[in-house]
DNA sequence: CTCCTTGCAAAAGTTTTGCAGGGGC
DNA sequence: GCCCCTGCAAAACTTTTGCAAGGAG
């Protein structure tokens, strides 16, 4: 999937933001990685030396305000930011080897809906990963 | 509930590991709160000036280590630390106005093998809180 | 007696905040 | 021109680590 970071910047701007330049390039980097898991310390990186590490923060969490972002805990680290109008999924995360997947929400559609029709929770599977054994690790053990 | 520090005591020692006063100490923590979120700090508060931090952090590691004990992240802030031999369950988290709630982990069980099914993950529902709205926030939206 | 554990202090890693200056609109 | 945004520095917060002394087994 291809993300133009113009889009990004009109949303900003749509959502009475100010564009400035580090915000720019926060969206840009965001635009171009949107599919690897982007933490602050990682976004900060690539822009080292021309953005302030507070400001990233200060603009991922804008930007999130602002509907367009979304952060998701994998583990004990630093949270990863993804964009928000990709398809909503489940992290899956293994706590053996540390190997990441994904799984298409709708999967889990019929157990959530179960969860909300028991207590009336509004579950929102993407922002906590969910833990376990990968396959290789499982058989393994 | 209740629980014995002795029995936590006598786990620690079965295990291998010696028995200190520290150790009693977290244990008796433990044991007598184990109802409640113990959060490192929380535990280090309780025994103030009697056990350093450093030393709570390790002794919880070991319990951990020792299969007595597991710790689970209900958000942003510190791990939360449970006895093993608690029946496993899912904590649910209002991300608006943080109120916590578990559900059993036999009500996701379909959902949980449905996991393992597809993809070999073996889920581990009790390390990561889900998140999303409770009922009350829920209809305030 | 051996070496696991402890306290202390310092460091490491992540995120937040105060403040004065600068730039978007 | 107003005031939102930025960089810088420092702090806050959680967790980890090095090291020498002490105590469990």
């Amino acid at each position: 999937m291809h993300v133009d970071p113009a889009d990004l910047i009109a949303a900003l701007r749509q959502a009475g933001l100010r564009v400035t330049a580090p915000r720019r390039e926060v969206c840009e980097v965001v635009a171009r990685h949107h599919d690897e898991h982007l933490t602050p310390a990682l976004i900060s990186e690539r822009l080292a030396g021309r953005v302030d590490q507070s400001t990233v923060y200060r603009t991922l969490e804008a930007l999130e305000s602002a509907g367009l972002l979304r952060h998701t805990h994998l583990g004990h680290g630093p949270a990863v930011y993804h964009l928000t109008d990709e398809p909503p999924h489940q992290h899956l995360v293994c706590t053996r080897c540390g190997a990441t997947a994904q799984i298409d929400a709708s999967a889990l559609r019929g157990m959530l809906d179960a969860i909300t029709a028991g207590s009336g929770f509004l579950p929102d599977p993407a922002h906590f990963a969910l833990s376990g054994l990968c396959a290789r690790c499982a058989a393994a053990r």
